[in-house]
DNA sequence: GGCCTCCGTTTTTTT
DNA sequence: AACGGAGGCC
């Protein structure tokens, strides 16, 4: 016991040994989060306080509950097996796969996951002759999925206008669909199992009786619905509720544009009548003058729950800021010093660049390549997201639970096997005539037939595979499937597919690991498992390169040196944030937990001209630099430019920005540097300029087109955002 | 059925 | 710039 408890400081053993009683735990980046939450695991077991089978740990991501069981595992020989570790879905789906009937299920009910329901959707708003004007797909999976993670159903959605009533009936037909093809998608994992739940008192006291201790990871992230769900299973209105241990960081809160609420943080002190919240602040990953900068920058933010992180490591290295001429040169930059480091002896794989969004990559990654520098790029198509793997999934769905009809209608024509849009739509129309699936109606109408051709030929190859495939090992189904369905022999066909087939058979090799390591090794499981642990590919590259990610992606992650490019106004803050609310307060957080990834050095850099869906833009620097106090930080230019001038400069990196070419409209406009020197001088005006505008306020001056009395000048407000104005009527009093 | 062209879009993302 | 979807054509 002492063993496990030595070496935590004052706050996080206090958290670790905290009472039978739920508790808050403000965990502030890099304070060990992780490690309080496994050693009270550990605690718990070991002081005899509870047994495996009365602990519920729950996490956001099936990374997280991994590391999460090998570090419980590390600590104590226990039967990790007893507990329940696992992401809010995957537990869900775990109680909805054991009381499948109480739920209201079909045993082999499958999972839809982002882009099944979304096509689902599609097929939903066709039938009903809606086009994307009237309803987009994905504005009607976005309703949804709100709906039902606020706990809504179809019949409790307000129907005050026509667009809203419009809404509620697609929202009924889509559950119509899902419960007749036995689908649920991931948000309905959720509803369903806080559903049974709640309606079933059995259930409810036998798992409240069992989850003595419920603990929750990254607790900021939760949404209502996910705090609803922890709320019954804890039965904070029982006899002896469950102790809930929440660990969260408000400030690392960046996922309210997919529903997260943080103010789960404040209810759950109300609900649970916590009475103290314990704060880890004490930082063990980052130096001084990076902490220091981080919470310059977070203390912008209002209606915090309040943490400042220390450390007792020194000041450090200051925080490097480089201003670039063009993304180009960042890109450059940025390389140069990645070179640099890695002759001083840090490995590559300890230095991540950083950006807000992913088409940044692209420039990076040019120049890394041609400097010949390896790299990673996180993010991006998943293994399971591939369409030829979700393919060969549909045909094994269907095989299972043949009245999946969005599993048939992906494969009745692929490859194609001469079922037409007009075949198509009969057997659709017979379906609905008989309200029935479309396989059902397929067997009514084509059964008698034996012909290999057409409808009655796709009936008979998957009755066939389901024979052939009875009581078959998984890796030996799949291969199967693969074959007879004809789907290899379809991309042999096509030279340019050969990849697809190599990921079929990739297919077969996850199924027989899958079998090694999983204690249901079923079809049905395989299945969920391909949806609801979507694949992280893993076992890749063990080389060492440049990691290249988002910030969201950053998350949780640390690295000796952090690269946080494209600071500029409209990228980072993202101009799409400013119509959501609280908008900037989340990029101020997101910039906040890139700037808390770096242990040693961390560097910021901006472009003040990029290339942005293809055309040249001109930015000004991100208001997150200026939040950071100016003694922390280094300017790098001067250095970089070593003595040259600008000018210089911008000619030796090939920047020559005088006009753009808009290839839509094939014009080509003069821009910045000529222009500005010339007729935006004779206006007294420059690029970069502070401006004053008598109703818009005061803004910078970021681009201009045109000359003479047709000039214009497009500026960046402070308050009311990017305005083009011309020069002739708009009067504009430099600052 | 497959190929081509035009057009619109374009933040972040896990389950 | 680049990608995906829709619609037209052979």
């Amino acid at each position: 016991m002492t063993a496990l408890l030595s070496n935590l400081n004052p706050e996080q053993l206090e958290a670790v040994t905290w009472p039978h009683q739920s508790a808050l735990i403000l965990a502030g980046a890099g304070s060990g989060k992780t490690r309080v939450l496994t050693t009270r695991i550990a605690y718990l077991l070991q002081s005899g306080h509870a047994q495996p089978h009365n602990i519920l740990a729950v996490t956001f991501t099936n990374k997280a509950a991994r590391e999460m069981v090998a570090r419980i595992s590390a600590l104590l020989p226990v039967n990790v097996r007893g507990m329940w570790i696992g992401t809010f879905h995957g537990l869900c789906h775990r109680m909805l796969r054991a009381h499948y009937q109480d739920a209201g299920l079909p045993q082999a009910f499958q999972i839809l996951d982002m882009a099944d329901q979304l096509a689902v959707i599609k097929r939903l708003l066709k039938a009903r002759q809606l086009d994307d004007k009237a309803l987009p797909p994905k504005q009607l999976q976005w309703f949804i999925n709100h709906a039902k993670e606020e706990g809504l159903r179809a019949s409790q959605m307000p129907a005050d206008d026509s667009f809203n009533q419009l809404l509620a009936e697609c929202y009924l037909a889509y559950e119509t669909i899902c419960i007749r093809e036995g689908t649920v998608d991931f948000a309905e994992l959720l509803l369903r199992c806080y559903e049974l739940l709640s309606r079933n008192e059995i259930l409810r006291d036998h798992y409240r009786n069992r989850f003595q201790h419920i603990l929750v990871d990254e607790f900021q992230d939760t949404n209502r619905l996910q705090y609803k769900w922890i709320k019954l299973l804890a039965g904070i209105d029982a006899q002896q509720p469950a102790a809930v241990f929440a660990v969260g960081d408000d400030d690392q809160s960046i996922y309210a544009f997919r529903g997260a609420y943080v103010g789960n943080m404040r209810a759950l002190e109300r609900d649970f009548n916590i009475a103290k919240i314990i704060r880890l602040e004490q930082n063990y990953r980052s130096q001084g003058n990076i902490l220091d900068a981080a919470n310059a920058l977070i203390a912008n933010n209002k209606g915090r729950l309040g943490k400042n992180l220390w450390t007792a490591a020194g000041q450090g290295e200051p925080v490097r800021v480089y201003a670039a001429i063009t993304d180009m040169d960042e890109a450059g930059f940025i390389v140069d010093e990645v070179k640099a480091l890695h002759a001083e002896g840090i490995a590559l794989s300890e230095i991540a660049l950083l950006y807000r969004s992913n088409a940044q990559s692209r420039v990076l990654e040019h120049s890394l390549f041609n400097a010949a520098i390896s790299y990673r790029v996180y993010g991006g198509m998943r293994f399971f997201d591939r369409q030829e793997v979700k393919h060969a999934l549909a045909y094994l769905r269907l095989m299972i639970l043949p009245d999946d009809d969005h599993a048939l209608l992906r494969i009745i024509n692929f490859p194609p096997r001469g079922i037409g849009t007009r075949t198509l739509e009969k057997l659709q129309d017979q379906a609905k005539m008989l309200d029935t699936s479309l396989w059902q109606t397929a067997l009514k109408t084509h059964e008698k037939s034996q012909s290999t051709k057409g409808i009655a030929g796709f009936v008979n190859l998957i009755q066939t595979l389901q024979q052939q495939c009875e009581g078959q090992p998984l890796p030996e189904i799949i291969r199967r499937v693969a074959d007879h369905s004809g789907l290899i022999a379809h991309y042999q066909n096509k030279q340019t597919e050969s990849e697809r087939i190599e990921n079929l058979k990739e297919l077969v090799n996850a199924a027989t690991s899958f079998v090694h390591e999983a204690e249901d090794d079923s079809l049905t499981a395989f299945l969920a498992h391909a949806s609801l642990e979507g694949g992280e590919h893993q076992a890749d590259n063990q080389q060492d390169a440049v990691q290249l990610m988002t910030v969201h992606a950053a998350k949780g992650l640390e690295f000796h040196t952090v690269f946080i490019s494209g600071l500029e106004e409209g990228l980072f803050p993202h101009d799409n944030s400013r119509n959501e609310p609280n908008g900037l307060e989340e990029e101020r957080r997101l910039m906040y937990v890139a700037m808390t990834r770096a242990q040693q050095r961390l560097y910021l850099s901006y472009a003040e001209s990029r290339m942005l869906h293809g055309q040249v833009r001109m930015n000004v620097p991100s208001r997150f630099v200026d939040e950071v106090p100016e003694k922390l930080l280094k300017n790098l230019r001067i250095t970089h430019f070593s003595g040259r001038s600008y000018g210089q400069y911008a000619a030796e990196i090939g920047y020559k920005a005088d006009t753009y070419t808009d290839q839509r409209r094939k014009t080509t406009t003069p821009t910045i540097s000529k222009l500005a020197a010339k007729n935006l001088g004779e206006q007294g005006l420059d690029i970069g300029q502070q401006v004053s505008h008598a109703k818009f306020g005061v803004g910078t001056v970021i681009n201009c087109e045109g000359n003479g009395s047709d000039m214009r000048v497009q500026v960046k407000f402070n308050q009311v955002g990017t305005k083009w104005l011309a020069l002739a009527y708009a009067k504009l009093t430099p600052l």
